[in-house]
DNA sequence: AAGATCGCCTGCAGGC
DNA sequence: TGCCTGCAGGCGATCT
């Protein structure tokens, strides 16, 4: 499931397959691939159409792509998107959503999504916290891992908050890139239970709990990200191997690294946590969780 | 108004 | 064998 650090691995395939081309043609497949773009199909297809990409960003989860005419192609992958650079002669993928092709000939890029919670959009950039940034991605926080991200006000948000954890680690607006995988490996790397209360924590928890993510998610880049299917790959299509190093995600039963206790999964928001039943304690008198 | 939940989507695993 | 249910889950919309 793409979370920043599979996001930032397709941007760096982005960076290599894509930026500096310009755009000959788009073909749009299907009503939801451009659902958030407010001029429809015809629209998004004039303003790429004949324009010179110019770099590969990322905030969170979102990248995008600005062009010559300032404007940006901004993507989400959602559950399975995914950019291939592929030959023109590749057969068409079965969840193919767009194909970009470009004045210099192949290879093609195309944006394949199987359950289409992804999109694509045209969007104008704004100057959000100092970078430009598509208007339609300046709601989110700064991801943990831009030099900018201010620990401060991070500490300070949850002690305002009423949630857990782990739900404000979700929360895009608080602190962006970070989803399930990565959340549950990070609270466990920090010790932390999923429904500890933001407002009880430390100072201390706090920086523990940030250095565990930005540690995680670091070395989930250096893998390429984490494929436990098809559904995940660079734009070169290699799958990512971080999933060998996953630590409580995916491993109901089996032993902590740490301690030896079995793993536990549980309900949480719709989905599940992991964690350790004895590295990662239920706090006392904790509200029940919602599921 | 913040916080929690819902609906969107497809493919696959597991149970009977 | 084949149908059914559950699960995966990010995010915008919608509740309370």
């Amino acid at each position: 499931m793409p979370e920043l650090p599979e996001v930032e691995t397709v941007r760096v395939g982005l960076q290599r397959w894509a930026v500096g081309r310009t755009i000959r043609s788009v073909d749009l497949h299907g009503p939801r691939t451009v659902r958030r773009h407010a001029g429809g199909p015809g629209d998004f297809a004039a303003r790429v159409t004949g324009r010179r990409i110019e770099s590969a960003a990322r905030r969170g989860k979102y990248l995008w792509l600005p062009l010559d005419s300032g404007e940006a192609v901004v993507a989400h992958l959602g559950m399975s998107g995914q950019f291939l650079a592929v030959a023109p002669d590749v057969a068409d993928q079965p969840h193919l959503r767009a194909r970009f092709r470009f004045a210099d000939g192949p290879p093609e890029l195309r944006f394949v999504d199987q359950r289409t919670f992804g999109g694509l959009l045209v969007d104008e950039l704004t100057s959000g916290g100092g970078s430009p940034v598509p208007v339609s991605v300046a709601h989110i926080a700064l991801d943990p891992i831009d030099p900018a991200f201010d620990r401060n006000g991070f500490a300070a948000a949850l002690r305002r908050r009423h949630t857990g954890i782990k739900r404000a680690l979700l929360d895009q607006t608080l602190i962006s890139g970070v989803g399930n995988i990565y959340a549950d490996e990070a609270l466990w790397r920090a010790r932390l239970h999923y429904d500890r209360a933001t407002d009880s924590l430390r100072r201390a928890d706090v920086e523990r709990l940030l250095d565990a993510v930005d540690e995680v998610l670091r070395a989930a880049i250096r893998a390429g990200g984490t494929s436990f299917d098809a559904l995940y790959v660079a734009v070169n299509g290699e799958s990512g191997w971080f999933d060998r190093s996953l630590e409580v995600y995916g491993r109901e039963g089996e032993p902590c690294s740490r301690c030896g206790a079995a793993i536990r999964r549980e309900p949480f928001m719709n989905r599940s946590s992991f964690r350790c039943p004895r590295c990662q304690r239920a706090p006392a008198g904790r509200r029940p969780s919602a599921r």
